[in-house]
DNA sequence: TATATTCTTGACAAGATTTGTCAAGAATAG
DNA sequence: CTATTCTTGACAAATCTTGTCAAGAATATA
């Protein structure tokens, strides 16, 4: 089970992208410094993205990438997907062969880790995340939460 | 959050060692036969292993290894955590200074996901795994369990 | 005591993966 | 026509994982 910067770049980048939701296209260089991704990186991880068709990207002047689909319908878990290809925790890539052609004793384990990690990235749009990260990150010093739209 | 062979394997030899609680000592030639796993590369797991403290060594002729405590006492976590250094999911090690200085969009996803597994990973010991798997390895193809006794 | 066994420690090396870069080309707005 | 921006393929450095090796220390047993 890898989760690399690949994937959180990935991650961050589609957050960018859905806090400027109203806007038309965002280009690399722009997403590249509000969130600190080097910029031909980012262009190798959003191949994966628009192949994945999690995002749509227009040329020429005034063009960049967008989402495809509004952010409450794009899950952490198919951008991730997308990117990393060693998300997987079993050592046989879940076909049960881990030791000598059987499961390894550990085999249900990771198995069942394996869902519950699918499970907890495939619950969670952009949007939710969004929403969370600015509930959480404005709660005051008397743990009071300030509430504010994102944006 | 890299889960590397390093901590599979590690797993699977603890595994090994709980299953033959019994016995008194076990050798690394032995468990890496049983087990498949490289002889010298167990060597280093088990250095971490016994330094935090989840084995006990002896050495001489039948001597070799052992857990240190009821294979009901040992999280499947503990044992990750001695070999594995990078089980970390947030970009920051949890710092919060990950973009700029300050928390990226995504902070609070990946602190969430830290707590997910670390809770998975302690909430099962060695023993519940070695339980599960005999039970589910032994499921028949009618989906009857049958129930038998570890060992 | 002698010997075979087994852990202990430190260091090293090959391979794979991640991370990041670059350049030439194609599309497009103005 | 020109500047902008994506597109594609290839390449390279750094890091990490995986695995190996050898010399040494402890110990059971004869």
């Amino acid at each position: 089970m890898h989760l690399t910067t690949k994937g959180k770049y990935a991650v961050t980048a589609a957050l960018d992208l859905a806090m400027h939701e109203n806007n038309d296209f965002i280009s690399i260089a722009d997403l590249s410094l509000r969130q600190s991704i080097p910029g031909p990186y980012l262009e190798q991880l959003f191949r994966n993205l628009r192949k994945a068709g999690i995002l749509t990207s227009h040329r020429g002047p005034g063009g960049g990438y967008k989402l495809s689909r509004p952010s409450n319908e794009i899950k952490i878990g198919q951008i991730i997907s997308a990117v990393e290809d060693r998300m997987d925790a079993t050592q046989c890539s879940g076909e049960g062969n881990c030791s000598a052609g059987s499961k390894c004793l550990a085999h249900n384990l990771w198995t069942d880790l394996n869902n519950q990690v699918q499970s907890f990235l495939m619950d969670r749009s952009l949007e939710d995340v969004l929403r969370d990260s600015n509930n959480k990150s404005l709660t005051l010093n008397n743990n009071k939460k300030l509430l504010i739209a994102a944006g």
